[in-house]
DNA sequence: TCAATGTCCTACTAAAAAGGTAGGTTATTA
DNA sequence: TAATAACCTACCTTTTTAGTAGGACATTGA
Protein backbone atom coordinates (compact mmCIF):
# COMPACT_ATOMS: atom_id res chain seq x y z
CA UNK A 1 0.00 0.00 0.00
CA UNK A 2 1.58 3.46 -0.81
CA UNK A 3 0.15 6.47 -0.44
CA UNK A 4 1.56 9.25 -2.20
CA UNK A 5 0.19 12.88 -3.21
CA UNK A 6 -0.86 11.00 -6.91
CA UNK A 7 -3.12 8.82 -4.75
CA UNK A 8 -4.60 11.85 -2.70
CA UNK A 9 -5.04 14.00 -6.47
CA UNK A 10 -6.81 10.77 -7.37
CA UNK A 11 -9.35 10.70 -4.49
CA UNK A 12 -9.94 14.45 -4.24
CA UNK A 13 -10.69 14.20 -7.66
CA UNK A 14 -13.03 12.02 -7.44
CA UNK A 15 -14.53 13.24 -4.20
CA UNK A 16 -14.96 15.91 -6.46
CA UNK A 17 -17.16 14.30 -8.98
CA UNK A 18 -19.12 12.72 -5.62
CA UNK A 19 -20.09 16.06 -4.13
CA UNK A 20 -21.51 17.06 -7.70
CA UNK A 21 -22.84 13.70 -8.37
CA UNK A 22 -26.19 14.65 -10.50
CA UNK A 23 -25.59 17.25 -12.21
CA UNK A 24 -24.26 15.42 -15.29
CA UNK A 25 -20.92 14.89 -16.44
CA UNK A 26 -18.38 16.98 -15.02
CA UNK A 27 -15.78 17.79 -17.17
CA UNK A 28 -11.61 17.65 -16.08
CA UNK A 29 -11.32 21.31 -16.68
CA UNK A 30 -14.06 21.86 -13.76
CA UNK A 31 -11.99 19.99 -11.44
CA UNK A 32 -8.79 21.03 -12.66
CA UNK A 33 -9.79 24.67 -11.54
CA UNK A 34 -11.39 23.41 -8.52
CA UNK A 35 -9.00 21.50 -6.84
CA UNK A 36 -5.33 23.15 -8.43
CA UNK A 37 -4.56 19.81 -10.85
CA UNK A 38 -3.21 20.41 -13.86
CA UNK A 39 -5.81 19.23 -16.68
CA UNK A 40 -3.14 16.51 -18.09
CA UNK A 41 -1.99 15.14 -15.05
CA UNK A 42 -5.70 15.07 -14.10
CA UNK A 43 -6.58 13.42 -18.03
CA UNK A 44 -3.63 10.22 -17.15
CA UNK A 45 -5.30 9.61 -13.71
CA UNK A 46 -8.83 9.49 -15.35
CA UNK A 47 -7.37 7.18 -17.95
CA UNK A 48 -6.37 4.69 -14.96
CA UNK A 49 -9.62 5.37 -13.31
CA UNK A 50 -11.77 4.43 -16.12
CA UNK A 51 -9.64 1.48 -16.96
CA UNK A 52 -10.52 0.45 -13.47
CA UNK A 53 -14.27 1.19 -13.99
CA UNK A 54 -14.37 3.90 -11.35
CA UNK A 55 -15.81 6.17 -13.78
CA UNK A 56 -17.91 6.34 -16.41
CA UNK A 57 -16.85 9.32 -19.34
CA UNK A 58 -19.30 10.72 -22.03
CA UNK A 59 -17.24 12.73 -25.01
CA UNK A 60 -18.01 15.78 -26.85
CA UNK A 61 -19.28 18.98 -25.55
CA UNK A 62 -21.04 19.33 -22.47
CA UNK A 63 -19.38 15.74 -21.69
CA UNK A 64 -16.79 14.44 -19.01
CA UNK A 65 -16.57 12.42 -16.28
CA UNK A 66 -19.29 10.85 -13.58
CA UNK A 67 -18.89 8.34 -11.02
CA UNK A 68 -19.64 4.77 -12.26
CA UNK A 69 -20.89 3.53 -9.31
CA UNK A 70 -22.77 4.91 -6.18
CA UNK A 71 -20.20 7.07 -3.92
CA UNK A 72 -21.29 4.78 -1.03
CA UNK A 73 -19.77 1.41 -2.98
CA UNK A 74 -16.31 3.41 -4.04
CA UNK A 75 -14.01 2.78 -1.48
CA UNK A 76 -10.45 4.73 -1.33
CA UNK A 77 -8.30 1.39 -1.13
CA UNK A 78 -9.59 0.93 -5.02
CA UNK A 79 -8.88 4.70 -6.11
CA UNK A 80 -5.43 4.57 -4.51
CA UNK A 81 -4.71 1.00 -5.67
CA UNK A 82 -5.83 1.73 -9.41
CA UNK A 83 -3.34 5.55 -9.93
CA UNK A 84 -0.74 3.55 -7.74
CA UNK A 85 -0.38 0.19 -8.99
CA UNK A 86 1.92 -1.32 -6.92
CA UNK A 87 5.04 -2.39 -7.86
CA UNK A 88 5.24 -3.80 -4.30
CA UNK A 89 6.58 -7.14 -3.57
CA UNK A 90 9.83 -6.03 -2.92
CA UNK A 91 9.40 -9.48 -0.83
CA UNK A 92 12.78 -11.15 0.02
CA UNK A 93 11.64 -14.35 -1.76
CA UNK A 94 14.15 -14.19 -4.39
CA UNK A 95 17.15 -12.94 -1.72
CA UNK A 96 20.15 -14.53 -1.29
CA UNK A 97 20.45 -13.21 2.59
CA UNK A 98 17.19 -14.43 3.22
CA UNK A 99 18.35 -17.88 3.72
CA UNK A 100 17.36 -19.24 7.08
CA UNK A 101 13.67 -18.66 7.15
CA UNK A 102 13.26 -17.37 10.62
CA UNK A 103 14.94 -14.13 8.62
CA UNK A 104 11.90 -12.99 7.39
CA UNK A 105 10.11 -12.49 9.83
CA UNK A 106 9.97 -8.34 10.81
CA UNK A 107 9.39 -9.10 6.49
CA UNK A 108 6.02 -10.54 7.07
CA UNK A 109 5.17 -8.36 9.78
CA UNK A 110 5.33 -5.53 7.55
CA UNK A 111 2.84 -7.26 5.37
CA UNK A 112 0.51 -8.19 7.52
CA UNK A 113 0.59 -4.20 8.67
CA UNK A 114 0.49 -2.99 5.22
CA UNK A 115 -2.87 -5.21 4.71
CA UNK A 116 -4.75 -4.21 7.97
CA UNK A 117 -3.74 -0.52 6.48
CA UNK A 118 -5.33 -1.55 3.21
CA UNK A 119 -8.52 -3.52 4.77
CA UNK A 120 -8.75 0.04 7.02
CA UNK A 121 -8.94 1.85 3.52
CA UNK A 122 -10.83 -0.89 2.03
CA UNK A 123 -13.71 0.38 4.11
CA UNK A 124 -14.03 3.80 3.54
CA UNK A 125 -16.19 4.75 1.28
CA UNK A 126 -16.72 8.25 -1.05
CA UNK A 127 -20.72 8.38 0.12
CA UNK A 128 -19.02 8.37 4.47
CA UNK A 129 -16.29 11.05 4.01
CA UNK A 130 -18.61 13.60 2.76
CA UNK A 131 -21.38 12.11 5.06
CA UNK A 132 -19.05 12.18 8.13
CA UNK A 133 -17.97 15.72 7.26
CA UNK A 134 -21.76 17.03 6.87
CA UNK A 135 -22.49 15.71 10.61
CA UNK A 136 -19.50 17.46 11.88
CA UNK A 137 -20.45 21.24 10.01
CA UNK A 138 -24.45 20.32 11.85
CA UNK A 139 -22.54 19.31 14.97
CA UNK A 140 -20.41 22.45 14.58
CA UNK A 141 -23.77 25.37 14.20
CA UNK A 142 -25.70 23.47 16.99
CA UNK A 143 -22.98 24.15 19.23
CA UNK A 144 -22.94 27.84 17.86
CA UNK A 145 -26.54 28.39 18.24
CA UNK A 146 -26.45 27.29 21.52
CA UNK A 147 -23.37 29.46 22.39
CA UNK A 148 -26.42 32.41 21.63
CA UNK A 149 -29.22 31.49 23.12
CA UNK A 150 -27.64 30.34 26.39
CA UNK A 151 -24.14 32.88 26.69
CA UNK A 152 -21.98 30.06 27.98
CA UNK A 153 -18.16 31.95 28.71
CA UNK A 154 -16.00 30.74 25.17
CA UNK A 155 -13.90 28.81 28.10
CA UNK A 156 -16.58 26.28 29.35
CA UNK A 157 -17.75 25.78 25.88
CA UNK A 158 -14.51 24.31 24.66
CA UNK A 159 -14.51 22.01 27.19
CA UNK B 1 0.31 11.07 5.69
CA UNK B 2 2.50 9.52 3.31
CA UNK B 3 3.25 5.88 3.10
CA UNK B 4 6.42 4.56 0.99
CA UNK B 5 8.92 2.19 0.77
CA UNK B 6 11.30 4.56 3.26
CA UNK B 7 8.53 3.97 5.84
CA UNK B 8 8.44 0.88 5.29
CA UNK B 9 11.73 0.17 5.34
CA UNK B 10 11.87 2.21 8.78
CA UNK B 11 8.73 -0.01 10.44
CA UNK B 12 10.91 -2.98 9.19
CA UNK B 13 13.67 -2.03 11.27
CA UNK B 14 11.79 -0.99 14.02
CA UNK B 15 9.97 -4.07 14.19
CA UNK B 16 13.30 -6.09 13.99
CA UNK B 17 14.98 -3.84 17.10
CA UNK B 18 11.82 -4.96 19.30
CA UNK B 19 12.20 -8.26 18.08
CA UNK B 20 15.73 -8.54 19.52
CA UNK B 21 14.41 -6.18 22.28
CA UNK B 22 16.38 -8.17 25.50
CA UNK B 23 19.35 -9.31 23.64
CA UNK B 24 21.47 -6.11 24.74
CA UNK B 25 22.27 -3.01 21.48
CA UNK B 26 21.86 -4.25 17.70
CA UNK B 27 24.34 -3.23 15.49
CA UNK B 28 22.67 -1.75 11.92
CA UNK B 29 24.59 -4.02 10.07
CA UNK B 30 22.55 -7.25 11.61
CA UNK B 31 19.44 -5.27 10.51
CA UNK B 32 21.29 -4.24 6.89
CA UNK B 33 21.62 -7.89 6.56
CA UNK B 34 18.60 -9.34 8.27
CA UNK B 35 16.53 -6.79 6.25
CA UNK B 36 18.32 -6.55 3.06
CA UNK B 37 18.39 -2.60 3.70
CA UNK B 38 22.21 -0.86 2.97
CA UNK B 39 23.83 0.07 5.83
CA UNK B 40 24.26 3.57 5.01
CA UNK B 41 20.77 3.77 4.00
CA UNK B 42 19.73 2.42 7.31
CA UNK B 43 21.92 5.25 8.97
CA UNK B 44 20.32 8.04 7.31
CA UNK B 45 16.83 6.79 8.87
CA UNK B 46 18.14 5.87 11.95
CA UNK B 47 19.53 9.22 12.79
CA UNK B 48 15.56 10.64 11.90
CA UNK B 49 14.73 8.25 14.59
CA UNK B 50 17.15 8.93 17.07
CA UNK B 51 16.57 12.76 16.50
CA UNK B 52 12.59 11.75 17.42
CA UNK B 53 13.57 10.06 20.34
CA UNK B 54 12.43 6.46 19.08
CA UNK B 55 15.69 4.72 19.27
CA UNK B 56 19.04 5.17 21.22
CA UNK B 57 22.65 4.20 20.34
CA UNK B 58 25.53 2.42 22.17
CA UNK B 59 28.94 3.73 20.32
CA UNK B 60 31.88 1.01 20.22
CA UNK B 61 32.12 -2.59 19.68
CA UNK B 62 29.12 -4.42 20.64
CA UNK B 63 26.97 -0.75 20.24
CA UNK B 64 23.99 -0.91 18.13
CA UNK B 65 20.45 0.39 18.89
CA UNK B 66 17.68 0.09 20.94
CA UNK B 67 14.33 0.90 21.35
CA UNK B 68 14.01 3.45 23.47
CA UNK B 69 10.71 3.00 24.83
CA UNK B 70 8.32 -0.37 25.69
CA UNK B 71 7.63 -1.52 21.94
CA UNK B 72 3.80 -1.54 23.37
CA UNK B 73 4.37 2.33 23.86
CA UNK B 74 5.70 2.76 19.86
CA UNK B 75 3.38 3.15 17.30
CA UNK B 76 3.55 2.87 13.75
CA UNK B 77 2.38 6.62 12.96
CA UNK B 78 5.33 8.43 15.31
CA UNK B 79 8.07 6.22 12.96
CA UNK B 80 6.42 7.18 9.66
CA UNK B 81 6.15 10.74 10.97
CA UNK B 82 10.16 10.61 11.90
CA UNK B 83 11.43 9.40 8.46
CA UNK B 84 8.80 11.22 5.51
CA UNK B 85 8.83 14.21 7.12
CA UNK B 86 5.62 15.77 5.09
CA UNK B 87 6.18 18.58 3.43
CA UNK B 88 3.01 17.93 2.76
CA UNK B 89 0.12 20.86 3.17
CA UNK B 90 -0.38 21.59 -0.70
CA UNK B 91 -3.17 23.59 0.96
CA UNK B 92 -4.77 25.32 -1.47
CA UNK B 93 -4.23 28.46 1.39
CA UNK B 94 -2.06 30.64 -0.49
CA UNK B 95 -3.98 29.57 -3.95
CA UNK B 96 -5.07 31.91 -6.02
CA UNK B 97 -7.98 29.87 -7.93
CA UNK B 98 -9.51 29.05 -4.54
CA UNK B 99 -11.40 32.29 -4.09
CA UNK B 100 -15.25 30.79 -2.93
CA UNK B 101 -14.64 29.46 -0.36
CA UNK B 102 -16.48 26.00 -0.99
CA UNK B 103 -14.24 25.79 -3.72
CA UNK B 104 -12.12 24.24 -1.36
CA UNK B 105 -14.40 21.57 -0.07
CA UNK B 106 -12.97 18.18 -1.08
CA UNK B 107 -9.38 19.55 -0.36
CA UNK B 108 -10.72 19.37 3.44
CA UNK B 109 -12.32 16.29 2.78
CA UNK B 110 -9.00 14.64 2.12
CA UNK B 111 -7.46 16.48 5.13
CA UNK B 112 -10.26 14.90 7.08
CA UNK B 113 -9.63 11.34 5.50
CA UNK B 114 -5.64 12.09 6.14
CA UNK B 115 -6.39 12.54 9.70
CA UNK B 116 -8.33 9.25 10.19
CA UNK B 117 -5.37 7.02 8.56
CA UNK B 118 -3.39 8.77 10.95
CA UNK B 119 -4.65 7.58 14.00
CA UNK B 120 -5.30 4.68 12.84
CA UNK B 121 -1.74 4.19 12.57
CA UNK B 122 -1.36 6.02 15.63
CA UNK B 123 -2.72 3.36 17.26
CA UNK B 124 -0.93 0.45 16.02
CA UNK B 125 1.89 -0.57 18.75
CA UNK B 126 4.78 -2.53 17.45
CA UNK B 127 4.05 -5.34 20.48
CA UNK B 128 0.57 -5.88 18.91
CA UNK B 129 1.73 -6.33 15.31
CA UNK B 130 4.51 -8.91 17.10
CA UNK B 131 1.80 -10.50 19.42
CA UNK B 132 -1.17 -10.36 16.27
CA UNK B 133 1.27 -12.58 14.11
CA UNK B 134 2.45 -15.04 17.21
CA UNK B 135 -1.59 -15.56 17.76
CA UNK B 136 -2.26 -16.20 13.97
CA UNK B 137 1.01 -18.82 13.92
CA UNK B 138 -0.79 -20.61 17.64
CA UNK B 139 -4.03 -20.87 15.78
CA UNK B 140 -1.95 -21.78 12.83
CA UNK B 141 -0.58 -24.99 14.52
CA UNK B 142 -4.08 -25.79 16.07
CA UNK B 143 -5.38 -25.85 13.20
CA UNK B 144 -2.66 -28.50 11.68
CA UNK B 145 -2.79 -30.39 15.09
CA UNK B 146 -6.53 -30.95 14.95
CA UNK B 147 -6.11 -32.05 11.07
CA UNK B 148 -3.47 -34.46 11.89
CA UNK B 149 -6.33 -36.10 14.82
CA UNK B 150 -9.81 -36.11 12.75
CA UNK B 151 -8.24 -36.23 9.58
CA UNK B 152 -11.03 -34.04 8.15
CA UNK B 153 -10.46 -33.43 3.91
CA UNK B 154 -8.76 -30.21 3.20
CA UNK B 155 -12.03 -28.40 1.64
CA UNK B 156 -13.72 -28.70 4.79
CA UNK B 157 -11.07 -27.63 6.98
CA UNK B 158 -10.46 -24.57 4.56
CA UNK B 159 -13.94 -23.56 5.54
C1' DT C 1 -21.32 20.79 -42.29
C1' DC C 2 -18.14 22.66 -39.34
C1' DA C 3 -16.37 24.81 -35.34
C1' DA C 4 -16.15 24.21 -30.58
C1' DT C 5 -15.71 21.21 -26.73
C1' DG C 6 -14.48 17.64 -24.62
C1' DT C 7 -12.23 12.85 -24.00
C1' DC C 8 -8.45 10.07 -25.28
C1' DC C 9 -3.62 8.91 -26.38
C1' DT C 10 1.49 9.19 -26.79
C1' DA C 11 5.93 11.02 -26.17
C1' DC C 12 8.76 13.93 -23.83
C1' DT C 13 10.83 16.57 -19.85
C1' DA C 14 12.12 19.18 -15.50
C1' DA C 15 12.31 18.63 -10.82
C1' DA C 16 12.09 16.10 -6.77
C1' DA C 17 12.51 12.03 -4.02
C1' DA C 18 14.31 7.44 -3.23
C1' DG C 19 17.87 4.73 -2.46
C1' DG C 20 22.58 4.02 -2.34
C1' DT C 21 28.11 5.25 -2.31
C1' DA C 22 32.07 7.11 -0.48
C1' DG C 23 34.89 8.75 2.81
C1' DG C 24 35.48 10.30 6.60
C1' DT C 25 35.31 11.51 12.42
C1' DT C 26 34.38 10.14 17.07
C1' DA C 27 33.44 7.11 21.01
C1' DT C 28 34.19 2.75 23.19
C1' DT C 29 35.83 -1.65 24.17
C1' DA C 30 39.09 -5.58 24.58
C1' DT D 1 45.98 0.76 20.16
C1' DA D 2 43.37 -1.79 16.90
C1' DA D 3 38.87 -3.00 15.95
C1' DT D 4 34.09 -1.86 16.04
C1' DA D 5 30.26 0.68 15.31
C1' DA D 6 27.80 5.05 15.69
C1' DC D 7 27.75 9.46 13.53
C1' DC D 8 28.14 12.87 9.82
C1' DT D 9 28.46 15.03 5.13
C1' DA D 10 28.65 15.21 0.36
C1' DC D 11 27.64 13.22 -3.69
C1' DC D 12 25.39 10.32 -7.22
C1' DT D 13 22.09 7.31 -9.91
C1' DT D 14 17.63 5.89 -10.71
C1' DT D 15 12.85 6.26 -10.29
C1' DT D 16 8.78 8.79 -9.61
C1' DT D 17 6.16 12.98 -9.83
C1' DA D 18 3.99 16.26 -12.03
C1' DG D 19 3.47 18.60 -15.94
C1' DT D 20 3.94 19.96 -21.34
C1' DA D 21 3.01 19.41 -26.01
C1' DG D 22 0.62 17.95 -29.70
C1' DG D 23 -2.32 15.66 -31.55
C1' DA D 24 -6.67 12.08 -32.89
C1' DC D 25 -11.35 11.07 -32.17
C1' DA D 26 -16.23 11.78 -30.72
C1' DT D 27 -20.16 14.70 -30.08
C1' DT D 28 -22.89 18.66 -29.95
C1' DG D 29 -25.26 22.70 -31.56
C1' DA D 30 -25.18 26.64 -34.60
Amino acid sequence: MRLTAKGRYAVTAMLDLAVHQGEGPISLADISERQGISLSYLEQLFAKLRRNELVKSVRGPGGGYQLSREAGTIYVAEIVDSVDERVDATRCAGRANCHHGRECLTHELWTDLSEQIHQFLNNIDLASIIAKREARERADRQRLQQDDIIRLPAKEVEA
